[in-house]
DNA sequence: AAATATAACTTGTAATTACAAGTTGGGACA
DNA sequence: TGTCCCAACTTGTAATTACAAGTTATATTT
């Protein structure tokens, strides 16, 4: 576990979290390049690819001839960040009920993704989540996870815990990119008791299949979301 | 119009071009860095920049010890990707027709984004499109962009053309960023009318505001989608 | 006082050097 | 024949140097 970690990612770390923490809030100026140097002990180009990755991301942008503007955290709920939805609403607002506990499934696809042979075989875990946000449903959540080498996995608890979270810190997994279908659908049956709409009220329909570090390892899921009350927000 | 390119851009558009056109197809292996400073004449940094820029819009992978492998064109209309729509379905299938030329309009806001005092008094720029996919009519565009400094903007043929080009070409104006808000609706009477759609049949709604090269510009746009047929489709 | 030039900043580009770390295939060895 | 090891690749990290180009405030000139 003695992970050494790069110097640049070590800048990129301490100067996201600045800005998380509001230390650096939107509109202030970074310290110049140079001065970071002398702050961090690293010299220009190691400086550049930290704030090359917080520009990448969105939590800066630069001017040249002026600095780094702080733009702060970019909102978005996996839309374009790799966050999941806990991590992108803030898990004060966000409250979890898992309604279909995590369990083995054999299926040809998920959502609209067929699985390969592989996946197909070994099965995969479903989970099936509500979400509420201020007391109000507004995510119903579908994960679809092959069962490959994840010891434990449907035993743990689920309740307000972020997917993504117990992925990377127990399983060493993490999210490297992904590909999406978003449409606008009416509810079925189940989603209009869940969310309490009308037959004909509007549902946004989002299904993900991600990429991960670990090669030809992936996973998918699906969201439906009541927007009626708040649209899903995110920068690019 | 002596504009002097960065090598690494260069670079990056020549290798861009040769994904583009599939003379590096998905999951070919391209030329090492080494191989790459050769032909182009360039260092491994300067090779290294063009090869993050790629890798950061999601053209290819690395893998460190193996090489970079072609991951193809990015797909996504405009959900994270800088392109509008044109770009983003190919012009072949895609026909435009102007509902509403292009007007100049005094509004307080431009959907759910505040216009600034400037913005306000200065007027904006509305135009209104159908968009046919396959001959169906699938995204209805309102487009909403501040009357600042841009000569014979509203006499220009909108026809079957990308904004995003003409403000790029034009005017050199390029998108940086910005945010959107994306949710699902009830068409109303008159895209009832274009898309021929039942009351209840859900609509999905993007709006989006442009940050741009030009600091403290923006501008902004209004997409409403029939996702019946096909689903809104992207790469994150 | 206003316009202009300049100096002192800022970020952007680019080459060079050096080594670390992951991958792969071929040759030596059992 | 099969296993192991190593050499020859690959990308990743990092420091160093040099200058270009944009911004800003100050000093100078008109």
């Amino acid at each position: 576990m003695t992970n050494t970690q790069p110097l640049h990612r070590a800048v990129y770390e301490s100067l996201r979290q600045l800005i998380v923490d509001r230390t650096f809030k939107e509109g202030d100026l970074l310290p110049s390049e140079n001065e970071l140097c002398n702050i961090h002990g690293v010299t220009r180009p190691t400086i550049r690819k930290a704030l090359d990755a917080l520009l990448n991301e969105g939590y800066i942008k630069k001017h040249q001839g002026k600095g780094s503007i702080v733009k702060g955290v970019p909102k978005g709920i996996g839309i374009l960040a790799f966050a999941g939805t806990t991590s992108a609403i803030g898990k004060e607002k966000l409250k979890t009920i898992v309604i279909s506990k995590p369990k083995i499934i054999k299926c040809p696809n998920a959502f609209n993704f067929k699985l390969t042979e592989k996946e197909q075989s070994l099965g995969c875990i479903k989970l099936e989540r509500l979400r509420m946000v201020d007391n109000h449903p507004v995510f119903y959540d579908i994960s679809i996870i092959p069962n490959l080498n994840l010891p434990r996995f449907t035993a743990r608890n689920f309740e307000n815990k972020s997917l993504f979270d117990i992925l990377r810190k127990q399983y060493q997994i993490q999210v490297t990119g992904g590909e999406q279908e978003i449409s606008a659908i009416k509810p079925n049956d189940m989603l209009r008791k869940y969310f309490k709409v009308a037959p004909d009220h509007p549902i946004l329909q989002i299904n993900r299949k991600f990429e991960t570090n670990r090669p030809d390892y992936y996973f998918y899921s699906q969201v439906l979301c009541n927007t009626e009350d708040s649209p899903i927000y995110g920068t690019f």
